[in-house]
DNA sequence: CATTACGTTCAAATCATATTGAACGTATCG
DNA sequence: CGATACGTTCAATATGATTTGAACGTAATG
């Protein structure tokens, strides 16, 4: 067997991994999507579990969100029961799922809270008396605007230039 | 006591928290740092301790590491022995600073192993005879192309645009 | 229809990480 | 010069996230 080959696959495995756990999505994920994504043969649940010593749960919960953002699928292997998966090659689109997910969620809140934020500033209008709520309202504005330029960053650019092709 | 404004701004520092816990760098980096942008005095460690019912430690270290990112500064206090921190308006500045700090090391590592992964291509040269050694080729020429297109992304837009101003 | 082979779920155990706080070094004060 | 007021460090601990695995439902098999 082609040793020099599993061990640079191995090397991906692991650093798939750290990449996962580092952006808080657990390493599981990362090393799961290597695992299959370097594998020739599209992979089962058991594979899984063997080839990365992972727990049945682990193998089926992992597997299921690298669904969820087009990072796998499931292939038909005509007379078998069991599930078996690929990886898809496109990582623009990998990516870009899965920070829509992970992103968009939070910038939904963050709006909530800012939209609150404002109708409290337009309340005390304009130049307050009380310096306080001036203070606050200014620091509030700062944010809308940063807000704006990340919203216009995240739309123009990221995805658009990641999902191409 | 305006009670409306504190409620206020402990919802931003809450969100805070919970923003800088999902990116993986501990709630309590947040919560500071939005106590202290929306604090109009300067605070010290002691402020931070007593607002946020956090340990003198947990204080020291989320304001140095803001330090470091710039997102907040220290400043003199005539006739003061404590240290007195503000924040930086400049969010622009500020998440630059923190996603080349976060994101470079990682790219950096990423980079290393897809090197030593190009010379092993390399070395089976173009179309091999092994179908294996074939795959794991291809498979490292895409990851290549993706990995050279997000750096594009990175170097052009993301810094250039949230820098600015 | 009983048995086996799966995939899924979720409470419990494990593990990683953030946080605490006592101990320390240094600067200031009286 | 003590004594006090700070900020920092880091081992110990608490917290919270991940992973396990037994129990379960369902579909295929003989």
């Amino acid at each position: 067997m082609s040793s020099e080959l599993d061990q640079l696959r191995n090397r991906f495995i692991e650093s798939g991994g750290q990449i996962t756990q580092s952006i808080g999505v657990g390493r599981v994920i990362g090393q799961v999507f290597a695992h299959i994504y370097f594998s020739p043969e599209a992979q089962t649940l058991d594979d899984l579990t063997r080839e990365l010593s992972i727990s049945k749960g682990a193998a089926s919960m992992s597997v299921r969100q690298l669904e969820q953002w087009g990072a796998v699928r499931q292939v038909w292997v005509k007379g078998e029961r069991k599930d078996y998966y690929e990886a898809d090659e496109d990582f623009g689109r990998i990516i870009r799922r899965a920070l829509l997910d992970l992103i968009g969620r939070r910038m939904e809140t963050a709006d909530t809270l800012l939209k609150d934020a404002e109708r409290f500033a337009a309340a005390s209008r304009k130049p307050s008396k009380d310096p306080e709520r001036e203070f606050m309202r200014r620091r509030i504005e700062k944010l809308r605007i940063f807000r704006d330029r990340a919203q216009y960053i995240w739309d123009s650019s990221i995805i658009r230039l990641l999902l191409k092709k």
